[in-house]
DNA sequence: CTGAAAGCGCTTACAG
DNA sequence: CTGAAAGCGCTTACAG
């Protein structure tokens, strides 16, 4: 490819120049003590004069740390590529990283469970310091794997269980709490939730509050299982709006973005008018969200600080920090168009 | 975190327990000569049983090859997170990746030029063995680094250069004769091209190819440069729809998804009917797209089989392969609602 | 503050 | 076919 050699510049080469041992470049390089201020200082002028850069290789090797996080995602890639969920999050890690001086290593996988065997590989590989984990099962077999192999590692989830990993808790009652206080306040009194699926945690989890919480208040509440997918909203938006009038919800609280479109579109369908018959609520905005007609209303969870504040979190068990649990900030309803007083 | 103790497997411990040197289980588990059947099967199921997987820093270091490419999207993440172009484009090089047991480090910059010094740090410490590059400018300043530290990098591109970098290069002349043949079909005469940026190589080619065929057709042509945003989709479009009826283009060709579906919107808000009045392309179909009403004719350039070609050539390149230009397939035109014959 | 040395876990000529 | 040995480029106790 290329007739230029690429000069490698080593430790060695700056040693050698400078008349010191590598053992003072290294010290110098890393900011440990070990060495005089005025060392320090020719180390590091020669290496910015040269661009020396570690070889990261060497370094991983010898200070068994490669500086980099994984992250695993096992979606259909065709709700992943539509979501934009995954995209805001590996934003926040990235800018994050960009600071840190980390890097990610990143791999999607198909939903078949392959990627369990990318997180056994890499943790035997040695080619992490750690991993975000995402979409949390029952019995989720990365917990055991990982915690056996003594690899840090972050779930993002809504669950607080004590079992000795990392992780960042999102407030889902909160959430709940804003999204039915809203509906309450126009007056609804029957309302639906179309979740993701059930396998997931953080899905349970948002469905018994839900369930709870609107009891509590008086609502009827009614739940069903979509996938994500844009015909599985459609579908179940269907069954839901042509129940018998009397129980047929006022308002629906669907589990993402791509669904809440499906569902939008499908009471377009049935000349059901949003917002003046049916109200609707996406869990998750995007610009699909914001391009919609009506505009949909939706919550903003602040995905790209959430991913932030996973990644710090990392990075500080990574480090050797023993306090593993944090709460992530409560999102922020955007109210827009799809959302207004309940008609009957 | 963990009361386990990861003990790691090295090939030492496999050398020790099976009573060989070192160097035999290294041949052995790389699949060299220089070991008989009979050792090169004990190795393996040793390594199996013990679950052994080497250390990739050490790999790295001795053989000097991390397996890893490295990508670097420099981009407003709201039109990144919004688009699915590149979601899609890494799950491409990732379908690759899971077969060929490489990985992929990934990092998302914001656009002011902060990717260039990724680039150089990751070629210096020799973290990636090579990039894939997307995006080409004018005098594109990635090329003359990478090829100067010998990085093998394929440019995912509409140019054909000879610069001795990988290009797998983009058809444009074939989907501009689609586009412009269908809405020819339709008796579109005044056609406008709402482009991305124009300091993208492949915008230019684009518009450059638009321009002369239309007129070789006998269209009048018009061409505005957008940012691939929606507000700027909104205003382009709004301009144009705006200008006196004889010049005011029947059809318009968007360059992404994003604009498209802004060019929709404020043909709504000017009460200009979609297809009946204007006819609409979006140059890359998504959700958004198929998602809108009416329906977005788009493009489909199969993104994730042109990533996978990507990877597959860089993967070449890095093996010492010496044909470094490609050409990627053709799209399809996604006929869809938004497209119809010309109005005056 | 500084240097000599061992070691991280592999690969790769080089001799047998 | 097999083994002993050097080396990849760093870090890190350990002595001075």
């Amino acid at each position: 490819m290329s007739s230029t050699r690429p000069e490698r510049v080593t430790i060695s080469d700056i040693a050698r120049r400078l008349d010191i041992s590598k053992a003072s470049v290294s010290y110098a390089l890393n900011g440990r003590p070990g060495v005089s201020a005025e060392t320090r200082q020719r180390v590091l002028e020669l290496a910015d004069e040269l661009s020396f850069h570690p070889s990261s290789a060497a370094v991983a090797l010898a200070a068994s740390r490669s500086g980099t996080i994984g992250i695993v995602i096992a979606r259909d890639p065709k709700v992943i590529t539509a979501e934009g969920f995954y995209m805001r999050t590996l934003f926040g890690v990235e800018q994050y990283l960009n600071e840190a001086d980390g890097s990610l290593l990143l791999r999607l996988t198909g939903e078949n469970g392959e990627d369990i065997d990318v997180y056994r590989r890499w943790a035997r590989q040695r080619r992490v310091d750690g991993f975000i984990l995402y979409d949390e099962l029952d019995d989720d077999p990365r917990i055991p794997l990982l915690v056996s192999m003594g690899m840090p590692c972050v779930m993002v989830t809504s669950r607080d269980l004590d079992d000795h990993i990392g992780r960042l808790i999102t407030p889902e009652l909160e959430t709940v709490t804003v999204l039915l206080d809203h509906l309450n306040a126009f007056g609804h009194r029957r309302i639906a939730h179309i979740s993701g699926p059930m396998s997931y945690i953080h899905e349970r989890v948002r469905a018994d509050l839900l369930t709870r919480e609107g009891r509590r208040r008086g609502m009827r509440m009614r739940h069903v299982e979509g996938s994500y997918g844009y015909e599985s909203g459609a579908e179940r938006t269907r069954h839901l709006l042509t129940l018998p009038a009397r129980s047929r919800p006022t308002a629906l609280i669907v589990g993402n973005d791509i669904m809440a479109t499906a569902a939008l579109r499908t009471a377009g369908e049935l000349a059901i008018d949003v917002p003046g018959a049916l109200s609707i609520i996406a869990w998750d905005d995007s610009v699909l969200c914001e391009v919609a007609r009506p505009r949909l209303t939706a919550m903003d969870h602040g995905l790209m600080e959430k991913a932030r504040l996973a990644t710090d979190l990392l990075f500080r068990l990574i480090g050797g920090d023993t306090e593993p649990h944090r709460l992530s900030p409560v999102g922020t309803l955007l109210v827009r168009d799809s959302t207004g007083p309940a008609s009957s």
